[in-house]
RNA sequence: GCGAGAGUGGCGGAAUUGGCAAACGCACUGGACUUAGGAUCCAGCGCCCUCGGGCUUGGGGGUUCGACUCCCCCCUCUCGCACCA
């Protein structure tokens, strides 16, 4: 009887679609355990990645349900979004009708997957009944001010008429009709994130089964950092531009200014003086840069004068002010008072611009202060401040704190706290979203829909502009309405959300995707949450888990969880390669899922995901690697049919029996491969080696075949050691597993065993095996009880002729005795 | 530039607490079975060698009886952030 994948795995998937087998109800009694991992955008087909990702996910399920726990492993699908678009005008069709064909599809080859999930829980975001509850959230998040609307910048394609993303923008023309994209700027709508940043970086100390990198990543992205903000006063003695600086300590040093080119007062400064015109065309000409040019050090540093300056509160001194190209609206305030001796960009500037530098740290108390004429570079080290009236003298640290205090006494600053975070921009000019429940009166102004009146549909009869803007604008039907304040004619917002906005809280949506009398069912919502794994790739390291820990805030203090955070543990798995590269179309390197279940089913594609590589390293796909894990299984058929009727009519081992020492040993590897596999499953998601473990295992099963069949004890121990290979290669590959079970006359489901224990006595050996070293170099082995003491121990090492003779005519200084390992001899 | 991670045979990788480096798999070599083998089973497989042994975890130094593992310096690669004031 020939191994068929085909055959036994459409059984199985049979099997337990019909028996319902891992759909789950929340047990007060039972230890929960709700396993998530990333939903995937229903892009057309699963790739390696998902299938990379799915298996490890399904392995922790199902290796958990066996060990008793109840565990929640649900899926579904992040529905909207862009590609729908693009693929329904290319294709002239329609995005939702390209969606669910291609969830439709994408289903059934997770199905082909074997994979252990919930189907009852399915969800997918573009439908209303879910995204109906995150328009009611939007409303109240409007309601506490945690979503507003304000004037920012976007990439602006003037001939489609429409926002692009930032991946849209191809070397700063629009993607699709290649002309060159602008900046503009535009209402759009934003949550307050800031609100909870500094919950946010606190409680990354609160998450300790994160990773160290993602952590890192998400302290970086939120960017505290501390220092002054201080008022420069202008000449014209008319406002002042405020500043922010960690470096209040070079404060006597700023001989100049620099504003962000879309800083409000450059307009106001250079009004009606001779420069105007010049800067107003350097304005236009930084605008006019793509936003990734403007980053980096693309550009050359540039600048022009307002014609206006303003006054050093500490030195008195006349500052011109500038624009300057390398200086961020987004960042501080968008205004930068100079330092040339201390800061290198400044420097640079001023060596440009022919603008004074003025020294005012030294390295050391007896360094000497260099003349500025002669510098190369700017100090930027902390040091000792020179020429600084009172502060002179000072460490940089001192200064920093005493400057800004006297400066606040004469309220010219503070200490401030700068964020690199921004709140998080949500409005998509697109059609395939979210709308955003919001309507425009002319009496009343922005007024939210009324929670009774949601959901928002969208429309799904509109025709896609080929143009690729959004047809919302266009349909007079969505877009007239009445105000639901005073009844008068009024517009709809056109926008859409954010696609990260519906993966924001879908994890808590699982817990009870069929509720309809409100977003979150407190009681199933109480029992699952937290996450207590969730699997995903690392490039969500940042904005996915970042907004989804920002929403389960908000939710916690609208009253709909209960939790802080959403995912205990997080585990991030690495990409899937192919001759080195990401697989890519372009490449010509994309392994199709379904190609290889085809050849060689699914047991083996998830084998040779688990087995290629530990989860959170790239994992190199290898033609060869999957023929391995294919023979592998057939290896394990074999062991079972080959021996069938034997096995059957023997019961598995209990280690109390005497045996003779070869089925001895490999009732001793059994339990040892229970115990490795265990270990290596529940706390280091290690398949790589629990796959390698049972390997040994089958090896060893192999070697010992035939070899004691007169001993009564042959067929018990076989029988053990075969039905715990079968038993743990259950959670990896579980189709094959199913059915060898049923073949050794067990009774389905395998994935309804309780997971095998080891017993502690069967791990003993009574031989053990000792290193010798000399010198801290192997010079032999020894076989010896394993009760043996120290001291006979170094008296077997010293006797062995082969240490002898390495240790003939030189003076043993020291004999060190790891108990039952090693003896090192020191000569 | 800043931050994080990594570097082990021909290849993917293992070594969990400082204690036999290279488990397991791939590739390769030989043998068995066979009409046949691209199936299967068995064996070998880091490098050098005078067959005693010597050398080997990116390079150099250190701690230790003993270092892939800990410390210092350097090199290379990957990822993230990046004119952040």
């Amino acid at each position: 009887m020939r191994y068929n994948p085909k055959a036994v795995e459409e059984k199985w998937q049979g099997y337990w679609e019909r028996e319902q087998l891992f759909s789950v109800q929340e047990d007060p009694d039972k230890k929960k355990f709700y396993l998530l991992e990333m939903f995937p955008y229903p892009s057309g087909r699963i790739h390696m990645g998902h299938v990379r990702n799915y298996s490890i996910g399904d392995v922790v399920a199902r290796f958990l349900s066996m060990r008793g726990y109840n565990v929640l492993h649900p899926m579904g699908w992040d529905a909207f979004g862009m590609p729908a678009e693009n693929a329904a005008i290319k294709a002239k069709t329609h995005p939702a009708k390209w969606t669910y064909e291609n969830i439709d599809y994408m289903r059934r080859q997770l199905k082909k997957l074997g994979l252990s999930y919930d189907w009852t829980r399915e969800l997918a975001t573009c439908d209303p009944s879910y995204y109906r509850w995150e328009q009611l959230f939007f409303v109240k998040m409007f309601k506490k001010g945690l979503a507003y609307k304000k004037k920012s910048y976007v990439n602006w394609c003037g001939t489609c008429q429409t926002v692009l993303a930032n991946e849209q923008v191809e070397d700063g023309a629009c993607w699709r009709c290649d002309q060159p994209v602008v900046q503009k700027e535009m209402e759009q709508w934003f949550f307050k994130i800031t609100d909870y940043v500094e919950e946010l970086l606190e409680y990354l100390d609160k998450l300790p089964g994160w990773p160290e990198r993602v952590l890192t990543m998400q302290r970086n992205w939120i960017g505290k950092s501390f220092g002054s903000t201080i008022h420069f006063p202008l000449e014209s003695g008319k406002g002042s531009i405020q500043v922010f600086t960690t470096r209040a300590d070079t404060l006597f040093g700023a001989t100049f200014m620099s504003l962000a080119p879309e800083h409000p007062l450059v307009d106001e400064l250079c009004r009606g003086t001779e420069q105007e015109e010049t800067v107003r065309a350097f304005v236009e000409r930084s605008k006019q840069a793509k936003r990734g040019e403007r980053a980096a050090d693309l550009l050359e540093k540039e600048g022009v004068f307002t014609g206006a300056h303003c006054i050093n509160p500490m030195t008195g001194a006349k500052m011109p002010i500038f624009v300057a190209n390398f200086v961020v609206m987004e960042y501080g305030t968008g205004a930068v008072m100079a330092v040339p001796a201390h800061d290198q960009r400044d420097f640079e500037f001023a060596r440009k611009y022919d603008l004074p530098i003025k020294v005012v740290i030294k390295a050391s108390e007896d360094a000497p202060v260099p003349e500025p004429a002669a510098l190369d570079q700017a100090f930027e080290e902390d040091g000792i401040l020179v020429d600084s009236g009172d502060f002179t003298g000072m460490t940089s640290a001192q200064a920093r704190e005493a400057i800004t205090q006297a400066l606040e006494a004469r309220g010219q600053g503070e200490l401030t706290v700068q964020y690199r975070l921004r709140d998080w921009g949500i409005s998509r000019q697109r059609y395939w979203g979210a709308p955003i429940p919001i309507i425009y009166c002319d009496e009343c102004g922005t007024v939210p829909v009324p929670e009774e009146d949601l959901p928002v549909v969208l429309p799904l009869d509109l025709d896609m502009p080929e143009s690729g803007a959004s047809p919302l604008p266009l349909s007079e039907e969505f877009v007239r309405t009445t105000c639901p304040q005073c009844g008068k004619a009024a517009r709809r917002e056109t926008d859409t959300m954010d696609t990260f906005v519906e993966s924001s809280w879908y994890f808590a949506r699982f817990a009870c995707s069929d509720y309809d009398q409100g977003p979150l069912d407190p009681q199933r919502v109480g029992y699952w949450m937290p996450v207590d794994q969730y699997i995903g790739g690392i490039e969500h390291a940042v904005l996915h888990l970042l907004y989804s820990r920002f929403f389960t805030k908000v939710l916690r203090d609208m009253g709909y969880l209960q939790v802080d955070e959403p995912f205990t543990n997080l585990l991030t798995q690495g990409m899937v390669i192919k001759d080195g590269a990401k697989m890519s179309k372009s490449k010509g390197n994309v392994v199709d899922p379904d190609d290889m279940i085809r050849a060689y089913g699914a047991d083996t594609v998830r084998l040779f995901c688990l087995f290629a590589a530990p989860p959170e390293k790239e994992l190199e796909w290898s033609d060869q690697g999957v023929e391995g894990a294919s023979r592998f299984l057939g290896r394990v058929w074999r062991l079972v049919h080959d021996n069938l009727e034997g096995l059957q009519a023997a019961a598995p081992y209990d280690g109390r029996a005497e045996v003779g020492s070869t089925l001895q040993a490999l009732h001793r590897k059994t339990h040892q491969t229970i115990k490795k596999v265990t270990e290596d499953i529940e706390q280091r998601f290690h398949f790589n080696t629990a796959i390698a473990a049972i390997m040994e295992l089958v090896n060893q099963i192999y070697a010992v075949q035939d070899k004691a069949s007169q001993d009564p004890a042959y067929w018990p121990v076989m029988r053990e050691a075969v039905e715990t290979v079968v038993v743990l290669l259950s959670p990896m590959a579980p189709h094959i597993a199913e059915e060898l079970w049923e073949r050794l006359g067990r009774r389905p489901s395998i994935a309804k065993v309780p997971w095998p224990t080891w017993r502690e006595e069967s791990l003993k050996a009574e031989e053990i095996l000792i290193v010798v070293q000399v010198n801290g170099k192997l010079r032999g082995r020894l076989t010896v009880p394993a009760d043996v003491t120290n001291e006979d121990l170094e008296k077997a090492a010293l006797a062995d002729p082969k240490v002898q003779s390495f240790i003939e005519g030189k003076t043993v200084r020291k004999v060190i005795v790891v108990p039952k390992k090693l003896v090192n001899i020191v000569v």
